[in-house]
Order: C-alpha cells, then structure tokens, then sequence
DNA sequence: ATTGGTGCAAAGGATTTGCAGTCTA
DNA sequence: TAGACTGCAAATCCTTTGCACCAAT
C-alpha cells in the first residue's frame, strides 16, 4: 500500500455498495458501507483484522466490535462467505459465486479454484432431516521441501 | 456415561496403544498412552475438551496442557487427522484413512463420508513451489425448517 | 546426570458482549 | 422519540506458554 490511488480505483463506489447492501436486506450505515466497498472491490479474502486496518488507513472509521459484528452480519445474510481453514482466525471471502480453495498452511494464502473445472460426485446423501448448506473443498499445500520439523525420525 | 463398561471394552488395550505410539514414533508415556486408547477404540471425532472430560472421568490422569499438547503431537505425527470446520474448537479425527466429512453447521455434529464412492476430479494442478498436503472437503448440512434467525428485514 | 514430559497457572489472541452514547427514520 | 447501530472496554473461550517438578534412560 504504498501508493495512493483515487477513492473511485481503490474502492467500490458508496453508490454501489450501497445499492449491494440493499439487495440483501442490510441496512447501509456509514460504517457498513465503509467495509462493503473494500469488500466488493474485488475477490478477495480478508480477516478481520485486515478488515480493521485497511478501512482505518487515514482515519478512524469503523471500530473493531463493529467490523466484527459487521463482518458476521454480511456472512450471515450471504454477501460474503466465511472459509474455515485456519483455526485461529476467520477468513471472510468476498466471491461468493460457487467455488472452492487452496490454502498453504505454511504461509496462510488463500486461492480460490474455480468450480467449473471441479467434478465432485459421488457424494452420499446428507442425513434424514437435514439439506445441504454448502460444499467446502480445502487442499492444503505445503511448499516443497518443507523447513525440517521438530519431528525426528523412527 | 451412566453405565460402567469394563475397560477393555471401553478402551483399546493399554499394549495395542503403545504399540501403535511406538509406530508413530510418539514416545509412550502414561498420559499420552491413557489418550490414545481413548482415540484408538473406535473412529470418532473429539475436541480437546472432551478428551479432557473422558480421559479423567474417574480420577484425575492428564492434565489440560498435556491434553492440548498430546493432541496436538498426535496431529503432527500423523496419529490423527485435525479437522478444520468450526472457528472455536479443533475436532480430533482418530480415522485416519482418507475421507470426507458431513458437518451440521446447527448442531456441531460431525460424520465420516467414505472416500471410496466420492468421485474429486478436474483439480488444477497447485501453485509452483508447492505440493498439494491433504484435500478436505466439507459438506456442511442444515436442519430442515431452520429456526428464523435474530436478523432483520429491510 | 541429562533429557524429555507433565502440571499448574498465567498469558495470548481472536471474537463476543454489556452498555451508554449516537444516529436516523 | 423509538429502534437500531456504534464504540469502548471488559469479558469469553480455546489454546499456548513459562517454568518448576518428575520420570526414564
């Protein structure tokens, strides 16, 4: 970050996001529309915490609670999806067409995998009394030859 | 637990256990051989808290730290599988063949989906520099007839 | 003796919550 | 003005860590 660009390159329009928010039924506060249009401006996954210091970068804007609360009511009415891969933080992914992830648990990146080319079949039927919420494909990566562990060998 | 099981029947014997730590090359100490009889007698999913609870159900044997620790060196040592599903708590997998998982996002439950009749093709090949560790896949399931949630309309 | 393992309590880090002040329809 | 939202700080929850004691080679 360490260019300026113009509001309108870097951001989502207010309009926009506005207009987004809207759709799914979220009421577009200030500080709503501050994180939806990092969020919207691209795909992209963010924890909370990015969440936090991009949208403070010049100025206090949005508090912690609130990119909290505000990160969990956008995931739970669907405008982002949360991917559970790390458990000691939450990404939240701005892409929500149907699509699954790489994730190098060494480094913590994020990629997504389109899920055109994904065929996944075969699967059972969930059990009696439930439906299908969603689909999570995770392939962990390792980069080759990984740092020698603190495991030692039989 | 209102019923008493003898302990061979509740648990794996204490010979197999140290047996299969050696295996691992996990070193066989009391605390960590009273867990993996625990994790041994059956596939299952368990927290640490629950380990916790079942291992000193009589009387105290391991401690917190040596719970979380020993799970913890079980996972890095392939003695089990961590599953990565729910942001506050890490389930424990003692089947550790490949397969799949059913989560209910409502109820916390897991169970296993058998790898055999799943059909995952047409994954692109990973990043350069890295190699793929393990693939996950999660399918997460609701209730039917989910209760109506605390959110709001527009 | 040396090395590794355990237990306790304290520390840590991400997330949630209580509550008073603020905004908006 | 009422209902919703925000911000701050305190509280929670799971997990890790520091460190002294214990165990096994």
């Amino acid at each position: 970050m360490s260019h300026m660009l113009a509001e309108t390159e870097r951001r989502t329009s207010k309009i926009r996001a506005v207009d987004v928010l809207r759709q799914y039924a979220i009421a577009p506060t200030q500080q709503r529309v501050e994180i939806a249009q990092l969020l919207l401006s691209k795909p992209q996954h963010v924890t909370a915490e990015q969440v936090m210091a991009m949208v403070n970068v010049d100025r206090p804007r949005v508090s912690k609670a609130t990119v909290y609360n505000t990160l969990g009511l956008f995931a739970r009415k669907g405008l982002v999806k949360e991917v559970i891969v790390d458990p000691t933080k939450i990404f939240y992914d701005s892409n929500i067409d149907s699509h699954y992830h790489f994730y190098c648990i060494t480094t913590g990146q994020l990629w997504d995998v389109g899920a055109e080319t994904v065929q996944l079949r075969g699967l059972p039927p969930p059990p009696e009394g439930a439906v299908v919420d969603s689909v999570d494909v995770i392939i962990r990566l390792r980069p080759i030859a990984p740092p020698p562990e603190t495991d030692e060998v039989v």
